[in-house]
RNA sequence: CGGGGUGUAGCGCAGCCUGGUAGCGCAUCGGCUUUGGGAGCCGAGGGUCGGAGGUUCGAAUCCUCUCGCCCCGACCA
């Protein structure tokens, strides 16, 4: 490719409006522009990156005995009415009207879709385990898009769905995409984590979710210090309630009420009363998916884990407004479980304690010296809390668990039936009996993993691609076009570079050398080669990594099988 | 959807408070010089001041409405 003859809009400028450094170096390097919000162009250069990883992840797919298809990116509002979804998916699907008025949406998701086809065109079990594969453009009327195609709206996607005879055959699959998706991101050449994931509104039993690790990740995932444990927050647990004698209410003095006057946060109230933060309990009010109004108690330094208490209490979930709770059920900042007619759930953590501190349900009043059984009945314990650095794992018992970010590149899930069953689907098992078969799905966010790529491969001068996925191997910078004898070689190195293959930019614009060197960097070719200058008045040509290597002479006619060389040392 | 910010030349911004007919840097075009890390000088072109309405002799500036974009909270590849 000729720089000269493709539109390569480089900026020097910062864009005032990326926040993170992929956004930013997209933006400067030319490979995408904003149409709307959370909507991106690609332009030529984003554009072959984007296909490196769309073709890394086919012939991922391929191998693993998936097939690929193409389904539609509009689809009919009655699929999606007899899955359930259509109301159910809220203002995140974009629904369309056509001139017939009738309701389409654009796709978010391909489920109901595939589940549509596989109803009626497999009607045996010999035709399973089946699974089926897209790479597709996606749209999520997404609340607040952000940080470039990283959280676009539109989006390329690769999402597969497998259908087995059984939960064994499922199994399989899973693994099978599992080991798939690892292969994809170390091809990728990312660093990268698969976590167990909390499974969300797409419901099911098992998932992972895989994680480039990166600063800027809107992810939090835990891992272990000593075993293989790893989690996304959300998910994760911890040994921490585990093992520990339970404290016994028979040494704790009474509970008293004690005065707080505007101490209304776990802060004021502990630096006011002077007691350890261990020893409060907040009381949090939720109402669960049924309307139901109920209390969360967890110790007064933990965080609720809002998809923990969603799986107890159901998808209607909600955390009332502090106007609401002061309606129905008393002073913020002075809440407590003691004398509560409501449900009461408590964290695990709180079990084994006693003698806390808790709101009195009167401004301004404190409980001290709280005890289960003896002042209150004791609740049920649940995990509802978000876990916190080196709190002992849970799985091995001799780690600690660790927090990173992480951006969530890929997601499996095993769905089971709830698709199949909501859609009819069903094959003749070898009983002669209609059987409903399990899902799985999986997902990888094609564009993300670009976005991601850059987050982990870069530097203060632009973007430092992993072979696999760069734009370009080799970009040749032709210092000055209108020097024949430079130019002749620029251009006989171009040719037999493209004859073999090695895909490569020939910067051949009439520009200042200045402007080729950053431009260079920005685009983040892996090597380089110097045409000019200095060096060539001395018969050779530079030959640089863009990972800070220094310069190196190499004579015109060696230039080939040397690239070569450093190309299969990059593999 | 709540809360905040912003919209002026292709890009980044000043001007707005205190109304008087639009400016700076970069980019673009032409010329000369320069040529190992985003050149220098000279000259030129380019703006419905997001849109609509209003106040005023006069509006980028004040008022009302509206739209886009960005940021902070719930969703997700």
């Amino acid at each position: 490719m000729r720089f000269s003859r493709v539109l390569i809009p480089t900026v020097k400028e910062t864009p005032s409006e990326t926040q993170v450094i992929s956004h930013t170096l997209m933006i400067r390097s030319g490979l995408i522009r904003q149409l709307s919000a959370g909507i991106y162009t690609w332009l030529p250069i984003g554009l072959r990156v984007l296909r490196k990883v769309e073709n890394i992840v086919r012939e991922e797919m391929d191998a693993a005995g998936a097939q690929e298809v193409l389904m539609p990116a509009v689809q009919p509002s009655e699929l999606w009415r007899e899955s359930g979804r259509w109301d159910f998916y809220g203002k995140e699907l974009l629904r369309i009207t056509d001139r017939h008025n009738r309701a389409f949406c654009f796709g978010p998701t391909h489920e109901e879709v595939i589940a549509d086809l596989v109803r009626r065109e497999v009607r045996s079990y010999k035709e399973l385990p089946a699974n089926f594969y897209q790479i597709q453009t996606k749209f999520r009327d997404e609340i607040r898009p952000r940080f470039g195609v990283m959280r676009g709206r539109e989006f390329l996607m690769k999402d597969a769905y497998s259908f087995n005879l059984d939960q064994e055959s499922l199994d399989e699959s899973y693994q099978s995409m599992f080991d798939a998706y690892v292969k994809i991101f170390e091809r990728c050449g990312l660093r990268f984590r698969p976590v167990e994931a909390d499974t969300g509104t797409i419901g099911g039993a098992a998932s992972h979710e895989f994680h480039v690790l990166a600063e800027s990740g809107e992810d939090t995932i835990v891992s272990c210090s000593d075993c293989s444990y790893a989690a996304n927050l959300e998910k994760a647990v911890s040994g921490a309630a585990q093992g520990g004698e339970s404290l016994d209410a028979s040494t704790i003095p009474e509970m008293a009420r004690t005065e707080t006057p505007g101490q209304k946060s776990i802060d004021d109230v502990v630096a006011y009363l002077k007691i350890p933060v261990e020893k409060t309990i907040k009381t949090l009010v939720a109402v669960d998916g049924e309307g139901e109004w109920t209390l969360l108690l967890l110790r007064g330094d933990h965080e609720l884990n809002e998809a923990k208490a969603r799986v107890l209490l159901g998808d209607g979930f909600r955390i009332p407004t502090p106007e609401e709770v002061a309606e129905k059920v008393g002073p913020v900042g002075s809440l407590g479980p003691v004398g509560s007619e409501l449900t009461v759930l408590a964290d695990e953590m709180l079990e084994k304690s006693n003698g806390f501190v808790c709101g009195a349900n009167e401004e301004g009043w404190h409980l001290t010296n709280v005890c289960w059984d003896r002042d209150l009945p004791r609740p049920r314990f649940v995990d509802v809390r978000n876990v916190t650095v080196g709190e002992p794992c849970a799985h091995c018992g001799s780690g600690t668990l660790a927090m990173d970010r992480g951006i969530e590149v890929g997601h499996v899930f095993k769905l089971g039936d709830k698709y199949s069953r909501a859609m009819n689907v069903t094959v003749l098992g070898p009983d002669g009996r209609e059987t409903v078969p399990e899902m799985g799905c999986y997902g990888i966010g094609v564009s993300r993993v670009v976005a991601a790529a850059i987050e982990q491969n870069h530097d203060d001068n632009g973007i430092v691609w992993p072979l696999a996925i760069a734009p370009f191997s080799v970009e040749i910078l032709l210092l000055n076009p209108k020097d024949a004898n430079a130019s002749g070689i620029a251009e006989t190195l171009y040719s037999d570079l493209n004859s073999r293959g090695i895909e490569t930019i020939l910067d051949d614009r009439d520009e200042r050398m200045g402007v080729k060197f950053k431009d260079a960097d920005l685009l983040g070719a892996p090597l380089r080669v110097l045409v000019g200058g200095r060096s060539l008045k001395e018969g050779v040509l530079e030959l640089q990594t863009r990972k800070g290597g220094k310069a190196e002479r190499v004579p015109p006619q060696e230039i080939v099988a040397e690239l070569e060389q450093r190309l299969a040392a990059l593999r």
